[in-house]
DNA sequence: CTGTTAGCGCTTTCAA
DNA sequence: TTGAAAGCGCTAACAG
């Protein structure tokens, strides 16, 4: 609350020097009297110095405004500890992945692991190619979520680039991953609705080829398959409210009317309710709802509405704690490891006062 | 889809290969029997060779997979084209913000567009001072809503990297900004309600010191003096839903009830029509509606609920040319330039049929 | 205990 | 038209 801004340029207060040129390890060793090794050593706390000149080198450096050049310093460490972050869905819409709750966690979440362990994270729009981004010195490249065959995934790897994914780049070389079991929250998803009565459980879905949502979709056919039920899919044709929710109306509008519905399409909670609203639904009386989903209004509505969790922040911790290790090893044998996911029950799943479920909040 | 996982790591198809050195320039000039200068001059296209020998270069470097080292390229341009990114409220909770739509959008948009003029953004946790990432090259600092007095932009500016942020840093060498017209847009919102029939808005914000909300703050203070007006503020004590909701149900609950509500805390528009149910309002009839959000849930609720967007697409453009321009020009002046906001006015604050408002969406 | 020297990999004068 | 050499700013051997 400085000043009162006026709009466009400002005239300058002082005439426009030319920068003074950045103070470097050579200024600051000059005017101390000392050499470049010796004021690097006692900057660093490395070498062994005699606490006058280590404190004398300081003082000069801190009075001189000095600060080290990274980028000298990564060149010479040969590490730029930079890491890329593309994400391979939403390949028409570049940047809309941050408007999915769960990837904005995921994003959160991966960053904030990397930055612990000394690394930055550049997010990179979704569908766009190494290429397009080469002259940055990445030491390897997120790719959460790739769709099949993902070019990216290709790109990078053929480049020897390290890819970090989901399961579906196992087994190659340079490639490690982090994963959930998509079969497993799936069965115990439907498990949990038919144990709360649920027999006819509708299932919707985007049409993507992640592997994340090809494995839940097989899932639920099979589970359909051992249950004896017949599957009920609705696709929604893109990612965004507005398919979604088309793709919702069209699950709950089927002549033979579901009792349950499995919402796998990102679709905010509270819009899943007043779809079945809209369609003569009482949630939980007349239709159970679990969302895939981390959005936080899922624990605000009315009635609050369970969730299956994907646990983000596992999810980054665990790849990015694998992908660190295979960096400072100069690993290049696959690994991976799984994650596993969540489900909150709420009262939007539940009949009767039965808690029911595996975890309440 | 290639393999299916197992757990944990793998064992190795091919025995641990030392991973082979990354090919260089130099490498590169060796096989192709040039100098390197001759190689980095057909790769770069700059200087003038007989065709002939520029596609030997290049075909070489292909053929060996040589990619260019971007540090020391870096190093060699004195510019890392590198642009730290960090927000000053949600200090409590480092990396929620992006859980807010609107700070999606603006950290979406603003890597887009840095990224679209070579500069790569990095996303730092809120309330992190410059320290704790000095050894990453940042050519300048985003700090986006900066609380009043915040660290985060004194620190930064002491160490003389350049700042860019809203306008409470406006006339500081080495800032720039770009900032909204908080009061108009009080102003317009106030105004299309009242247009509307409302005479008692009572207004939702976070307890906040940013500009920005101390700015809408005083406008609404202002233009109910100026109307006559009683002031109606509920405080959020946080950020989240929880808090808002709380502040929400407090402003609903006032003993003279309000028949309009402007929410400028983030707060997703299907929670505030629920909480407006609960409290025994009908929307619009008895209480109109508008949210300060990017929230694309809006268009989608029942009734559809009037957003007064912040822009967010707009200020990063904006904001990323200014920067990018300074960065270029060497230029330390400040300099600042204002972004319009947009009222979209959908039926959640529209009393009968009239259209009246400025956009209709 | 401190300083000189040699690079990290690249681009760019400047000579040949 | 091509190549040798200098140097971006830093750190780490290796001498002194």
């Amino acid at each position: 609350m400085t000043e009162a801004p006026g709009s466009g340029g400002h005239a300058s207060p002082t005439p426009s020097r030319p920068a003074p040129p950045r103070v470097r390890l050579v200024d600051v060793a000059r005017e101390a009297g000392l050499s470049k090794t010796t004021v690097s050593a006692a900057l660093n706390g490395t070498g062994r110095l005699s606490p006058a000149v280590r404190e004398k080198a300081r003082e000069t450096a801190r009075r001189m405004g000095y600060r080290p050049n990274a980028t000298a310093r990564q060149l010479r460490a040969g590490r730029a500890r930079l890491i890329g972050y593309v994400v391979g869905e939403f390949a028409g819409r570049p940047w809309a992945y941050l408007e999915s709750p769960y990837f904005a966690q995921l994003t959160s979440a991966t960053a904030a692991a990397a930055l612990r362990r000394g690394y930055a994270l550049v997010m990179l729009p979704a569908g766009s190619l190494q290429s397009e981004w080469a002259d940055l010195p990445f030491e390897a490249v997120i790719v959460a979520d790739p769709v099949a065959d993902d070019a990216v995934v290709e790109d990078l790897l053929a480049a020897r680039i390290p890819v970090f994914s989901d399961a579906s780049v196992a087994g190659r070389t340079g490639a490690h991953w982090v994963d959930v079991d998509a079969g497993a929250a799936v069965r115990e998803t439907l498990d949990h609705l038919r144990e709360q009565g649920a027999r006819r459980t509708a299932i919707v879905l985007p049409d993507s080829t992640t592997r994340f949502h090809q494995g839940v979709l097989s899932a639920y056919r099979d589970w359909c398959a051992a249950h004896g039920d017949t599957p009920r899919v609705a696709l929604a044709a893109d990612a965004g409210n507005g398919p979604v929710v088309r793709a919702v109306d069209d699950a709950l509008a089927a002549a033979e009317r579901p009792d349950a519905l499995f919402v796998v399409a990102e679709l905010s909670p509270p819009l899943v309710l007043e779809a079945a609203r809209r369609h003569g639904y009482d949630v939980p009386r007349d239709l159970l709802v679990v969302c895939v989903s981390e959005d936080a209004t899922a624990a605000h509505s009315d009635p609050p509405v369970s969730t299956l969790s994907l646990q983000p922040w596992e999810i980054a911790e665990a790849g990015i704690e694998l992908l660190v290790r295979a960096l400072e090893k100069g690993d290049e044998q696959p690994s991976g490891v799984l994650v596993p996911t969540r489900l909150l029950v709420r009262e939007s799943s539940r009949h009767g006062g039965g808690s029911g479920g595996t975890v309440s909040v």
